[in-house]
DNA sequence: CCTATTAAATGAACATCGTTCATAAAATCG
DNA sequence: CGATTTTATGAACGATGTTCATTTAATAGG
């Protein structure tokens, strides 16, 4: 058994039935192995969440092209860090859950800042733009795949389970807001908050 | 066995191990009843942990103090989201997990786009502005509380570990970036996020 | 006050989970 | 080829979420 299949197999029964249903011995069984093995491998479920967040995070601080602006390379790269937790289901779930420090994780962060401390921001100032940017991915992403999630079984129930309780004389900003809190204009919402962040950036 | 006083008590458990081990049987024990009995009440954990995350957003909405610009007033609003979820422990944990729907979630989303709708932002806008804040203070309270939990546990070993894999050669800005990184003064990382966010808005 | 009906609590069980470990098979290498 | 190390097995342990038939408590009507 290789510890890189082990880890694409998880992502990829994760893409097939959620996380919840990723278990040490469903993994050990698509792998045609006891489920003993895997601890040989994994001390525990958590390294293999871990090693899976890692793993989707590749290629997320390649190059960038060239002629960006500082603006829009930090669009392209906060956009890198959405599609590749969008590109497995509960992806954002994964990445939340674990605190990973591989090569990865440490790149595409050494390449956010990298493109931050060239907006004349201090170093410190810098690194906290990064922060700040990638919790609202993560919480962003985190939403929105809870959201497809709830699309794909409850999403009538819950959809007008909500509209029966905006009643617009206790909530009424919500009622105006409804059509644009159930929309899943995904990447209008997140269009949006980035630029607000990118916007605030160094003035000029 | 009464419903609020479960919810109370779950969050108490909660409080004092962790949510990890926030169990059904535990709780039953707390309350002194029997397993069976709280699925009488909750129709599942979810429901469970749903009816937490409410609770742990009460008084969020409750009016605002006088004279407040409306920048005050969504920095306030912002501060009162982070400040319940890190009253209790693994706060924002439990509320990324749930979709609640509660008066509590709708009053405190309501007030949120009731204040930026005052300025000047059309409904959409202001709405996908509450869902930006929101997002970001989950994203930034979830790794404040990952980082709170590290430190009762492994937060030597895991620094010094970050520290060998920060070559500087592979890395260089988060090498720069390393002391604010690994800082736990997170009311800074939060204001500055948050500043970034609300400079970006509606230039008066 | 007694009874009939509803609500709530019990306790035992089921399947499944993460994890461990002594043992056996396989691979490596001198 | 034989010794040693690495890897896999298979069975087990305790704990978890959830269900359900049964019993107990509470409530309301005559």
């Amino acid at each position: 058994m290789a510890v890189p299949e082990a880890v694409a197999t998880a992502l990829r029964l994760v893409d097939e039935d959620g996380l919840d249903s990723l278990t040490m011995r469903r993994l050990a069984a698509a792998l045609d192995v006891q489920v003993g093995t895997l601890y040989r491998h994994f001390a525990t479920k958590q390294t293999l969440l871990a090693a899976m967040a890692e793993e989707m995070l590749a290629g997320c601080a390649g190059p960038l092209p060239d002629g960006l602006t500082w603006r829009e390379q930090i669009t392209e790269l906060a956009g890198r860090l959405r599609t590749a937790l969008l590109r497995h289901r509960d992806g954002a779930r994964v990445y939340a859950g674990t605190h990973s420090v591989g090569p990865n994780t440490l790149s595409y962060t050494d390449t956010l800042v990298g493109v931050l401390r060239e907006t004349c921001l201090s170093p410190e100032a810098a690194t906290r733009t990064a922060l700040t940017i990638v919790h609202f991915v993560i919480g962003h992403t985190l939403e929105e795949q809870a959201a497809q999630a709830l699309a794909e079984s409850d999403l009538p129930a819950t959809l007008t389970l909500l509209h029966a309780a905006l009643d617009p004389d206790v909530y009424p900003h919500l009622a105006a807001a409804e059509a644009t809190l159930t929309s899943t204009d995904f990447v209008g919402h997140f269009t949006h908050g980035l630029n607000l962040i990118v916007k605030g950036l160094a003035g000029d």
